[in-house]
DNA sequence: CGCCAGGTGCGAA
DNA sequence: TTCGCACCTGGC
């Protein structure tokens, strides 16, 4: 167990869209990392962290938490560049692992959340290992090699819909997890947009949760509302010049904030 | 029942 | 180049 300090919004970065496979617990909760299962759990000055597998678990976490990264300064770079921006400033971009961020966010075109975290934790309870943390259940995410001997039919089982084939063409295909790292962000984009499956909304997403690439983002209602009423700026073309012009390589992050400050206000 | 959701690929103009 | 439509699935 160790423990780390407790100088972040824990709760929004966990539930603020950005994965889809985590479990509320009292005061925490359990997150599934690519090789092990973890429970994050508020205590008074701290969070405790814990894990089936504790080896090197402190780099591993400030790694998914992203706690390395100074976000008061990106915070405070961007109340420069706009005041009206309002920044949570404990909210982390968690660092999460490629292969199944490309498996989610490929799911989640035209779905909901509640069926795409039920379709990822159907491929993992089938195909991925199984973990035993605190005497229940659970399963990790699948490699690239186990994924290859799936067919369509095993991915439709799993009630992935019409994304099935998408899937099967991709895990299938020359997909070079790694190389993504090495590329800037447009090479990327159009690295990822040319597997069938993956348009501009899902790379996006891929980039910015899986690969750290601050300064791509997907627009969504919640970002297009923000937008028009704060600037009255509408439709994607006009938000990404207005984004990109204004909060250059922090584009990604000023959007998401954004979307978290809408979207809390308006769900409560 | 019909509608639609954190989109995308495809064919038609 | 842009536009409209179909698409698995599940919940209302």
């Amino acid at each position: 167990m160790i423990k780390i300090d407790n100088n972040f919004d824990l709760d929004n970065t966990i539930t603020c869209g950005q994965i889809f496979r985590y479990e509320i617990i009292d005061n925490g909760y359990i997150v599934i990392l690519k090789d092990r299962v973890v429970s994050l759990i508020k205590d008074e000055n701290y969070i405790l962290v814990e894990s089936n597998k504790e080896d090197n678990l402190k780099d591993i976490i400030y790694d998914y938490l992203d706690l390395n990264t100074d976000y008061n300064k990106i915070v405070d770079d961007l109340n420069k560049m706009d005041n009206k921006l309002k920044c949570n400033r404990g909210l982390k971009m968690i660092h999460q692992y490629p292969l199944e961020t490309i498996i989610s966010y490929i799911i989640s075109q035209n779905n909901r959340v509640p069926s795409i975290t039920k379709s990822l934790n159907l491929i993992s309870e089938q195909y991925g290992e199984k973990v035993i943390f605190k005497d229940k259940e659970y399963y990790l995410f699948p490699s690239l090699e186990v994924l290859k001997k799936l067919s369509i039919d095993d991915f439709r089982n799993c009630k992935v819909g019409f994304r099935d084939k998408y899937l099967y063409k991709i895990v299938n295909s020359n997909l070079d997890i790694d190389k993504i790292y090495n590329m800037n962000s447009l090479e990327a984009l159009d690295y990822l947009m040319d597997f069938n499956g993956i348009g501009m909304k899902v790379a996006s997403c891929i980039l910015l949760f899986a690969y750290k690439k601050y300064d791509v983002f997907p627009i969504d209602t919640w970002v297009k509302k923000y937008m028009k009423d704060e600037y009255n700026i509408e439709g994607e073309k006009n938000i990404k010049k207005f984004a990109k012009e204004r909060y250059g390589n922090y584009s990604g992050l000023a959007i998401q904030y954004m979307f978290n400050s809408k979207r809390n206000i308006e769900v409560k």
